[in-house]
DNA sequence: ATATATGCAAAGCTTTTGCTGAAGA
DNA sequence: TCTTCAGCAAAAGCTTTGCATATAT
């Protein structure tokens, strides 16, 4: 999960390969959004992308970031998580991971769990083929605990 | 998990005692909103709800839908649940439950896993309070998965 | 050169809100 | 009778789309 210069430079330079295998062009504002993604760890939503993106790329439009998270996605290198029912919320961590959401401050935090990622649905739904499990803790994190 | 007419109507009654202690009036359209989603088991949209319930209410309007809700929902008679992101969705099974959903035909079927209702995230998060955890299940029902 | 993407504005949806007449307590 | 609600229409998000220009390959 490691975040650094490097770390992003390479997941870029993984980014730009992908682009060019499926055909798309690689362009500074898909990799401006992905390397702000990259970066954030509060799984932004589209508008919070923009705002940061925009600080840098001042001719940026909204549309294009909704399209490049599209394209993001599509191929494999982000994924769309439903953190609250009011907005769409993004992540460019791939790993199987779960998420711990926090009531109070609304935080997410990331979280593995590999007994979690283990999880197969048994006696009344023996028939089901689970391809991937996603799990949404609800409550206060350490910090608005303390409170 | 009785969904016969008279569970029904046993929590229509309960629905009617809650509303009264809150303080809200028991009309016709609450009542039918409740009983539709009582009887569904497709986890509906308002909008499906709408359809629904404007067939034996053909003055009812989508916003008495959304009003509805929101006042079922604050009574803690029902639960929105985040079936996939673009699009609310409706469930009155307050039991501690899970979803499967059919990544083919969008089914959502009801899980029931105590294993999983005691998950408690441990070592790197000790200090959340962990209040309430959902989980979702993506994969193939049984009968898109025989295909 | 050609295909693809950006930015803009408009359109499309879903959801919320303000208001008036109607209905419930 | 007094409060709360339904229905309507308008407004308010958020997201998508069409199109002309600009950019990437």
């Amino acid at each position: 999960m490691e975040r650094t210069g490097g770390a992003i430079r390479k997941r870029v330079d993984e980014m730009i390969i992908r682009c060019r295998d499926a055909g798309l062009s690689v362009t500074p504002q898909r990799i401006a959004v992905y390397k702000a993604l990259l970066k954030s760890e509060e799984h932004p939503t589209p508008e919070m992308l923009f705002k940061t993106v925009k600080r840098q790329m001042p001719s940026l439009s909204l549309a294009t970031i909704y399209k490049s998270l599209d394209a993001l996605e599509k191929l494999g290198l982000i994924q769309a998580v439903e953190i609250d029912s009011d907005s769409r919320r993004y992540d460019a961590n791939m790993n199987r991971h779960h998420h711990l959401i926090c009531t109070k401050c609304r935080n997410v935090i990331d979280f593995y769990d590999e007994q979690l990622n283990a999880v197969r649905p048994s006696r009344p739904h023996r028939g089901f083929v689970a391809e991937s499990i996603t799990v949404k803790v609800l409550g206060l994190c350490a910090r608005c605990a303390r409170r």
